[in-house]
DNA sequence: AAATAAATTAAAGTTCATTTAAGGTTATCG
DNA sequence: CGATAACCTTAAATGAACTTTAATTTATTT
């Protein structure tokens, strides 16, 4: 599940992050209203949670933007005070539900997980590419007899792959969500992982293949033979 | 079992939440009609308590939403007054019980535990997955031969894995739902659940087992050995 | 009030995902 | 056709994540 997190204060934004990721959501925090519309914008996530007081554009003028713009991602507002008006402003403009400051983390994250709850009432939870599919639920891969447990970071990267193949992901893309942008590790951590699922594909005897691109990175094709 | 309460007050509110988690409940608390409807459609509950005067949502409503959505679970109506209205169209609506307040609080864990016991009638109390069975009633594991007691914490950990066996559930949400968020017991209490399950569960030749995902969580596996 | 059971904490032991490192392979280009 | 860079693979090392046991506190029962 991927969020993107749009709270100005930094020390909040922190906290959050860390506990979002600790519970296996992976996360973007942006501080301003013009990046969260930026990111929304071009990013694809799952939930979207945007303070409404910040500098640049409200998370209000957000939501709309949004919302203009055919996303229709789920939207979570996070009200400053128990600002009525603003809350139902928010609902009228596209927001699916709202929470005001102080909050507790415990009821936040059941929100989060209703949402995401919902919207996998309507997205199916396993992807199907070519004759293996992926469980999101359990992390297991499987074609039509046999499956096999994936790793953390197995899962990330063929969810990554599975979720728009065809398309070109970067190296540095994999870095970037999976590690975070500052991990230390090496670019080499991707090739290992790489070279781990095209080995667990292989025994399941996929119709897919994860084929590297020179100097960019890597697709997910489908080959027949 | 799993209790979610819908009320305003927020003084009421935590009293109740403090008594009720006492008697070995697990509580969800609201605030407005709109969260309890959410709440009441998303999440698992085993009996629903709605105040009727409620922002938002009259608890009338949200009653009558939760059962057009066919939800079945048993609601108690907290009436304000004696608002005899209320209570007939409460009934008509669908609701199982009302209490008028005030009213003295063992009268309504009287009732709250009748309703427990109605709603065990019909539904099935064990559950049973592979060769165990979980007895609902008096947390008793057993196969074919024997049976042993579970204690409160173990019996809330194992239905929760028995009652989405193949689904994980992550280390946070067995937290969550029963130490709550705010509890300042450490992560390990739920390693060191997992292993009295486990031994409990070996004890009883059981053809499932516990599976931990590194970094995530648990999985109930059925396994042939 | 003592005995029993349950829940928590602490701490030492184990495992396995992740990382590092290093030697091999393949593509591209002058 | 080498030479270089980009990628692949394997295997060992690391350390966080998990397991288990046992001691301690807390609650419940007798």
């Amino acid at each position: 599940m991927r969020i993107l997190l749009a709270e100005d204060e930094k020390e909040l934004s922190n906290a959050l992050a860390a506990i979002f990721k600790h519970n296996n959501y992976s996360i973007d925090t942006v501080f301003d209203g013009a990046e969260a519309l930026d990111y929304g914008l071009t990013e694809n996530y799952d939930i979207i949670i945007l303070d409404i007081m910040m500098p640049k554009l409200s998370g209000l003028e957000v939501l709309e933007k949004l919302r203009k713009n055919g996303i229709q991602v789920p939207i979570l507002m996070l009200t400053a005070k128990s600002e009525v008006g603003d809350r139902i402003q928010g609902l009228d403009l596209g927001a699916d539900d709202y929470l005001s400051k102080p909050f507790a983390m415990g009821e936040l994250l059941a929100r989060v997980r209703a949402m995401g709850r919902r919207k996998s009432e309507f997205t199916p939870n396993v992807i199907k590419v070519g004759n293996i599919s992926l469980n999101k639920e359990n992390y297991e891969l499987s074609n039509e007899h046999a499956s096999l447990r994936l790793g953390n970071k197995e899962y990330q990267m063929l969810e990554m792959l599975m979720g728009n193949p065809k398309r070109l992901i970067s190296t540095e893309q994999f870095m970037e969500r999976i590690w975070g942008y500052d991990a230390e590790s090496e670019i080499n951590v991707v090739w290992v992982y790489i070279s781990y699922l095209r080995k667990k594909l292989s025994s399941l005897d996929a119709d897919i293949k994860i084929r590297a691109v020179r100097g960019v990175g890597y697709t997910l094709e489908e080959c027949n033979d």
